[in-house]
RNA sequence: GCCCAGAUAGCUCAGUCGGUAGAGCAGAGGACUGAAAAUCCUCGUGUCGCUGGUUCAAUUCCGGCUCUGGGCA
């Protein structure tokens, strides 16, 4: 069977991947596919920087306004729902695009992990947790290193939300998550998949960056957070765990002045951006757009469209 | 003008009872397979303000100077 076309623009945040996206989308006739794990969030706009209606200029947009901000989401649901739509997008003779900056979203679709199937159930994380609790990490760790060695190996001891998903995969499937994993990065991607990663210069990055939460604040986002607070969303939630609304938050409870918020939200922004070029670094079926070699958004659209053709992604 | 306190890494500061120095933040690199905008790991040489003196040896002690705070006139 022949493998289905798939294109994915990704990048840090900031960069320009939503402005692009919609050139590219209207030139191919293709639907775009957000994968982004704030944007799904109802509510969530101006900290999101999501994209306006006026802005999608009729391309249609999948997975942004997709449920409520006290709603739980993951990679596993994200799967699952742009499977579907890439699904119908395939039946309507059209090419999706994905486009986001969460990296394991893009995985996910990418190499088709399998997510073994298990019942969406909280008591033994919270079992887990309590052991951390009462006994420390040390003997979270003594768990793993029981069941698992391999994982207990690649996994720091200070890192419980890892320690804990593995020993809680070994609860729920009966299987060392290390073997899971070594078998999954093994698979090759069953799509024709093209995947950009869009960069530029550190600086300048950093000054975008830095600008777009300025602008988020003059646009109203403690607005927003209030809002969105006051309807009973707290901090507790992964949804208010992004960034602008933990901040803003803790803004809005006195922890912080607001420009120490302000200083603190560009700051860790930066170190999110740092952190998903790292991930895309380590991606390897990957191609580097490096947006100062481009006058203008039309010459990398002009090199992206290239790159499909010579690719055999897309046909004339 | 006088008195006091500072001057050490990009920033905030610690320290050396005299043997050329170290934290936090910033920054850089990395990991990640059901929280991923999450979570976690690694990385620290700089005329120790300038200039004399004492000393085998001064960033450290003493003097002068410059600058920055604060106070008194």
């Amino acid at each position: 069977m022949q493998k289905k076309p798939l294109i994915i623009l990704t990048g840090p945040t900031a960069v320009g991947k939503s402005s692009l996206s919609i050139s590219l989308a209207k030139r191919i006739k293709g639907e775009i596919i957000s994968a982004d794990s704030m944007q799904v969030y109802k509510g969530m706009d101006i900290g999101t920087a999501k994209i306006k209606e006026d802005e999608m200029e009729g391309v249609p947009h999948y997975l942004i306004d997709l449920i409520d901000p006290d709603q739980e989401f993951n990679v596993v649901k994200f799967q699952e729902y742009a499977k579907l739509y890439m699904n119908d997008i395939y039946n309507r003779g059209k090419t999706p695009i994905i486009v986001g900056g969460t990296g394991f979203y893009i995985q996910s679709i990418l190499y088709d992990i399998d997510f073994t199937k298990a019942k969406q159930d909280n008591s033994y994380r919270e079992q887990l947790e309590q052991v951390v609790k009462e006994e420390g990490k040390e003997s979270l760790y003594k768990i793993l290193l029981a069941i698992d060695e391999e994982s207990a190996k690649l996994i720091h001891q200070n890192n419980i939300k890892k320690i804990i998903r593995a020993i809680e995969f070994y609860y729920q499937t009966g299987n060392k998550i290390s073997e899971h994993n070594k078998e999954q990065k093994a698979k090759d991607s069953p799509y024709n998949f093209q995947c950009f990663v869009l960069n530029k210069e550190r600086q300048e990055l950093y000054k975008g960056i830095e600008k777009r939460v300025d602008t988020m604040i003059e646009e109203g986002l403690i607005e927003e957070v209030k809002g969105l607070f006051n309807k009973g969303f707290d901090n507790n939630l992964i949804s208010m765990q992004g960034l602008g609304y933990k901040e803003i938050l803790a803004y809005l409870k006195g922890e912080y002045s607001l420009d120490e918020a302000i200083y603190i939200l560009k700051r860790d922004t930066r170190h999110f951006a740092k952190r998903q070029l790292t991930w895309f670094k380590r991606e390897g079926d990957v191609n580097w757009i490096n947006k100062d070699d481009f006058d203008n958004d039309s010459m990398v659209i002009d090199y992206i469209l290239k790159e499909l053709l010579t690719n055999k992604v897309i046909e004339l």
